[in-house]
DNA sequence: CATGAATGAGGTTTCATTCAT
DNA sequence: TATGAATGAAACCTCATTCAT
């Protein structure tokens, strides 16, 4: 909280003027700088038609660019850190960040396996594999990259994971 | 430490005579219980010879079964956790786990890449690419897996990963 | 000082341009609400003659309808809760109420002593038994009554406490 | 907690070993050093048999004796003083001393009212009397007797209470 | 005059660490 | 070697008090 606090450039009892908790601070966070940007991507998402890979592409290159450059990167650390302490908080997560993050991608995914363009895969399994490397960066971003002199390159991380996923969801012309 | 204490059946005090700290007890388990598992799949992996993908996939698995069935799932969230307080603990990990792991799934690619096995990537991506499910996975049922009443399909996560992985990273006949 | 400021209708800052400290708004409300009303009282007490006895009892009654209804009975539990804090607190509210409500009684007791209707006991301690009724009363309402759903029956206890203690202060006629 | 740690000579953070929060320590002093009083004099009081006059007198010199000499006086106080931050402190108190306290006496009033030693008065009136005086005594000593340099004569006051109470409550003769 | 946002000292509680036994 | 009682720094939170507006 002092932390937080000395960010925020007000004293530690500032705080507890606008929240009520430690935990009220982290929701709100939560809330703010995830949940929202969750909803823009999705509301963007929504209004898409044609072929769902260059959108999945263009959301995955907005995720990564999100990761490499905002310092709002430390929420879902915090959240993972500070589960055991908070339930609630992990509980909040998961349902403004993690499951609507997973619905958007189930929604794009859905729509291209009824189309044909994306071969039939288990969609909750599939969706997860969509976001698994952005979790990946985010962890390593705010787990081990100030151990380095220089700056991972998120965005080739994006584009391999974007270029190998889509080739392992198409459907192939010899596919069943 | 009174937990970890009591699991090992000492009193809070015994640990001490052991360990400096409680940086150096995460510090030990991370070098014992995940350290020594990474040298024994790198190991196995070394002595495989022909085609990676069904060693890949071996080796997936086996850390799936892992991440859903044994409870040192905890130590990577715990670093994660605790970066902030102990960097030497992240550093550990990283060099310990992290680079060790990477490293093995590198040294595969490498070899499938050459044999024309696998298509021609960033290896330090793809090998990404390959845990980025298995940490979600870890992180998943460490975070938030207490929240539900019936346990996520893990084996059914990793088998779609395998399967979408490798069909994303195997040449084809009309690749370059 | 939040609930004081808000009972009155103004802004917690409010308070300090009328009062020094939160001490001396404590000093005012016990001068103010309880000093006042001892005075009157006492002046009344002052102008009667004849027989203690009903005089007596009429201020006991009197007493007793301010601790069943008033809400100012929350002071006399303030400056008791609060004199370890606030020293000087304590020694205005004996002062200006305790001291003063004792002279009331030690006044008309000693004018009955010296009628011959009462008998003769320690002036200061006859004093104290007359309004320890009324300190219980005060400590049971502000302490215990909000456990309870059906009020205490205060005037009860008072007219309970009259009968005694008259009984017990008026010389008999074979008294020495 | 502070001043509690330093008169037991431990250190702030050695009491919550003992006790699980404030609240706990207040409850269990409470139920030690007032409660198991209480028992002792009500286990006394159930044993006797005859007038009830000089046990009530008696046991009125024991309280009064506590009360002159005993630093325990001071939870009483803390009750009264904290029973807003803490309802349940005065739901135990109530419980463990006040209604016991007053159940003491209502007993042995019933017994000098059914034998015809007591006149007829409300039970829970009269067992209050008995112990205002008392209650005044605590309140004195603990929130205004430091501001003097000679100590009050409580046994004094009690022994005028005895005096007074008990010519108050006997039947007379030519009573009804 | 009045506000209410801001402060910071102080209170309760936790927990990694120490040490006499 | 092992204990567990004790410590004290630090965390969260409250509230009397101040001050720019």
């Amino acid at each position: 909280m002092e932390q937080i606090a000395a960010r925020a450039g007000v004293s530690k009892g500032t705080i507890y003027l606008y929240f009520d908790s430690k935990e009220a601070v982290f929701r709100a966070l939560v809330h703010e700088m995830l949940g929202s940007q969750i909803t823009r991507f999705a509301d963007s998402a929504r209004e898409t038609s044609g072929p769902v890979a260059p959108i999945l592409a263009d959301i995955l290159r907005g995720i990564g660019e999100f990761i490499a450059t905002s310092n709002r990167v430390v929420l879902p650390k915090i959240v993972i850190g500070e589960a055991g302490n908070f339930p609630d908080l992990a509980r909040i997560y998961r349902e403004e960040v993690a499951e609507r993050g997973l619905a958007l991608f189930a929604g794009l995914l859905k729509r291209a396996m009824a189309s044909g363009e994306f071969r039939t895969l288990p969609i909750s399994h599939a969706a997860r594999l969509c976001i698994a490397p952005v979790l990946l960066a985010i962890i390593w971003r705010t787990t081990f990259a100030q151990l380095d002199s220089e700056p991972y390159d998120y965005a080739g991380l994006i584009e391999t994971h974007i270029a190998t996923l889509l080739r392992g969801l198409k459907r192939r012309e010899n596919d069943a």
